[in-house]
DNA sequence: ATGAAAAGAGAAAACGATTTATCTCTTGTT
DNA sequence: AACAAGAGATAAATCGTTTTCTCTTTTCAT
């Protein structure tokens, strides 16, 4: 490997004064450090990132919280998100594992690969973040938040502000959400869905609202199921995510009924699955890409600019995205007197 | 943080034999090396990664390039067991980028970075892989052949030697392959497949061999279309993989036609949709995990052992995942009078 | 022309580990 | 009892940088 001590031989200059042209310090020449500059490149003088994070205690290396097994298409394409943006500046990516064989948490690998900054795309439980969180290296969390750090949250508990009149619009008065596990993000969207329907007019009866988990099928399908049994079923099922969504549309289908004539579905995280499948998955779309890159720069920016970076929550906007699943109700369905069910509710 | 320093005046020894204990090495006292370990753990001290690797010139670091955009299913599953692999070892993940705009290479990232190995997941270009491949540093690809190098690959070839015989033996003769774009892996599988065929005693016409290209499920689509306006349409259509065979029931169904009581549908890779889907994907699942593990575990091998390691190509067997999307034809199809074709092209 | 100030370059210390060479002190042998 | 050998520990060099401190040279004002 080509050393800066090769270039400063190479220039006929000592090692201090080639560091400096490099770093763009002063106590050399401008021209001369621009020429060293032009050498080093010409030799293909990368600095050995070991030493430099020695000397220096700072790695531009990013250590990543990701237990969610790569798996998890919502998270893999956050996690492509930020990587795009560290790339773009110069920034690496190393995973960070709590080696529990190791003993080793995830704050201690972090000191120990000494890096800039944390990035938690999916933690698994909150406990073995504590030490992060205590500790003062730069920390960004998206979708989950932690007290005195800077979280990148989708708008869990508004984008039902969006969802549920554009379901009242559709038609639809019915709405059951079938709601993953609990956790921070699944409290927003019960209680956001439950706002929202009461901004909207809508009494929304209590067997209505069932628990699943995310990205488990069965289990939709389980609570789909109970809401079928229902005297007056939904019209409307809201799902924790589109994969779920195939566990409940799986349920309708056994039951004889099928989606959108009978029971409508509707989605959230508007993968790209939910635009191929057919019928097409009316869904909330996330911003995943948005809100990798918005997590990414905030991060340098606690980073390079310590002193003066105020942590702070933001929150990235999704969309409906309408689709097959949900059709228009009130014309054309075969549901005359439930209409009039729904003005009476709506009273 | 705590150094090598500070546990060597807790235990009243140098640097030396405090660095001695904790390596296992010769030099000191096998007694006072157990309690300097202890008191090293009690301490929580973690050598400095920076400082190891400067001095060792071994970093425990592998370089991932995987340029796939995260968002490939099959490619984020091999990641995943590689990763999981990797941590058990002790072993850290950085991706590899050629930043292009710095004018770095994979090649001089790595080095900069003094990855111990590299592993290849996706490359985006065999160029950029040159240098690294010409290099010493230890690399192992996957489902991608680089001389002299051990590659991990899926059956690619071989796989339709189960795939064909399953669908014979469900009553297909006439069977279509829309396959990827060029590449190593799609002249292996074409090739594999006509091989198959003819094994099969099966007469594969020229028409029926269409190129796509990977996970756009409207190409596939495009070449469904072109196969249906045939005079003698294929009874079975293969897909280059699971989202593809997406764009192809969805033309199926567009053109009056249903999956599978008209076309049956064969996919590639098995992702986890593929069981959720209805009809349920009919494909051939590949064994991600299994080459995860085995690619990381050569991998490692190949750096500890150097001297010994003999690179070789290892390949990953899949299995036939039956499902809705093929039934069985020859009973209770309409075909009865197509029967007759087969036997004529099967002479 | 002289001195002070400023600028450019070099020498050396430091970062935290590993490793080699050196030293000291047992222990065993004659 | 004296010496050799070997074990156990220390001291010091080293990895490739950055950075501080020092030194030399130039420049400019008097």
């Amino acid at each position: 490997m080509v050393t800066i001590k090769m270039v400063a031989e190479r220039c006929g200059l000592s090692v201090g004064a080639v560091s400096k042209a490099l770093n763009h310090q002063p106590g050399i020449s401008p021209e001369k450090a621009a020429w060293v500059r032009q050498v080093a490149a010409e030799m293909r003088y990368h600095p050995n990132a070991a030493a430099r994070t020695l000397k220096t205690s700072r790695s531009k290396n990013i250590g990543i919280i990701f237990e969610n097994r790569l798996i998890h298409e919502f998270f893999s394409e956050v996690l492509e998100a930020v990587r795009a943006c560290l790339t773009e500046k110069n920034y690496d990516m190393t995973f960070l594992n709590s080696r529990e064989s190791q003993g080793m948490s995830y704050y201690e690998h972090a000191m120990q690969l000494q890096c800039d900054g944390v990035m938690v795309v999916h933690g698994r439980t909150r406990g073995a973040l504590e030490e992060l969180m205590n500790s003062d290296i730069p920390l960004v969390t998206i979708d989950h938040i932690l007290y005195g750090h800077t979280a990148v949250v989708s708008d869990n508990a508004d984008s039902f502000r969006k969802i549920i009149p554009y379901l009242v619009q559709m038609g639809h008065r019915r709405i059951a959400m079938v709601h993953g596990e609990d956790g921070d993000v699944t409290r927003l969207r019960v209680a956001g869905f439950h706002n929202a329907c009461r901004e909207c007019g809508l009494e929304i009866p209590e067997e209505y609202v069932l628990e699943a988990r995310y990205h488990e099928p069965k289990d939709s399908g389980l609570a789909t199921r109970k809401l079928l049994a229902l005297k007056e079923p939904p019209t409307c099922i809201l799902y924790p995510d589109d994969i779920s969504i195939l566990g409940g549309t799986t349920e309708i289908e056994r039951q004889g009924l099928s989606v959108p004539e009978d029971i409508c579905c509707f989605g959230y995280d508007g993968n790209r699955l939910s635009r191929l499948l057919r019928p097409s998955l009316a869904t909330y779309r996330q911003n995943t890409e948005r809100m990798g890159r918005v997590a990414a720069e905030e991060l340098i920016q606690a980073i390079e600019d310590t002193k003066c970076y105020i942590p702070r929550i933001i929150t990235v906007e999704g969309a409906v995205q309408p689709g097959d699943s949900v059709r228009q109700w009130d014309r054309g369905g075969k549901s005359g007197e439930e209409k009039q069910d729904h003005e009476l509710s709506k009273e």
